[in-house]
DNA sequence: ATCACTATTGATAATGAATATCATTATCTT
DNA sequence: AAGATAATGATATTCATTATCAATAGTGAT
């Protein structure tokens, strides 16, 4: 017997989270979002379930980095550029073509690519 | 005035430190050397702030993945796929001529790759 | 070898990110 | 409106990693 469907509902505390991913612009970590819903009243917790379930439903993107996941309004593929001075993160598109490369044969199916660039950024300079 | 560079000595734990590491072929965690030198009374604290610096010091490699760091006797830039079923890593080739489609511009230097394809292992199939 | 200097160690406390627990609340379907 | 149950918030807990600090042990000079 198939697994019932449990069915996502749509609350107040999902929407603003979604949002506040939606509307950041600097790769946001899950207590960046928690301050910045810091007036909602949203509990810690409930930043960290939705943030996952959210990413699990390809609504937002996720990656790690520097030991803590980072999340991403972005879903499509793409690539980053980190700076390792000021840690401050950029999108960048992936190489074209990256998916020919892909070591993919009979004993693996690879279905996707995490790709960071790391050096020193302009300002860092 | 310059900053007096701090001497490495060598010591016993680090020299067994690196040699687990050389010898490993599962990307282990800090807890998997814990583990794996467990006779030899070597403390936690050790073995991280070791760990941590044969990295800067270009004995060894180390990324991150699933939360926590990652340490790789070999030093030459590569990429890993990992399978997201039964989290192992395997080393891989990166790409030929990647370092050419490194987004470097006249704002950023680039110095370092991370590549990593995701996907399911032939044994989890 | 011995000395003096100080990097390193080990035990352990502390931090920080993330997850588990559970009674209460809010959604959704009928 | 009612029943079923997913979601929430407060908080305890787990887990990886770092900080603290007195004791130990490399190292270079004598």
């Amino acid at each position: 017997m198939i697994h019932k469907q449990k069915v996502r509902r749509s609350t107040r505390q999902r929407r603003l989270i979604l949002d506040a991913v939606k509307d950041s612009l600097n790769h946001p970590s899950a207590s960046d979002i928690y301050a910045t819903l810091a007036d909602s009243g949203i509990g810690i917790a409930t930043i960290y379930r939705q943030l996952s379930a959210l990413v699990e439903d390809g609504e937002i993107g996720s990656f790690e980095y520097q030991g803590e996941v980072r999340y991403d309004p972005i879903v499509q593929p793409h690539a980053h550029i980190v700076c390792s001075k000021c840690d401050k993160i950029w999108d960048v598109a992936l190489p074209k073509g990256i998916n020919n490369l892909a070591p993919t044969n009979d004993s693996f199916e690879n279905f996707d690519v995490d790709l960071t660039w790391k050096g020193v950024c302009n300002d860092c300079r």
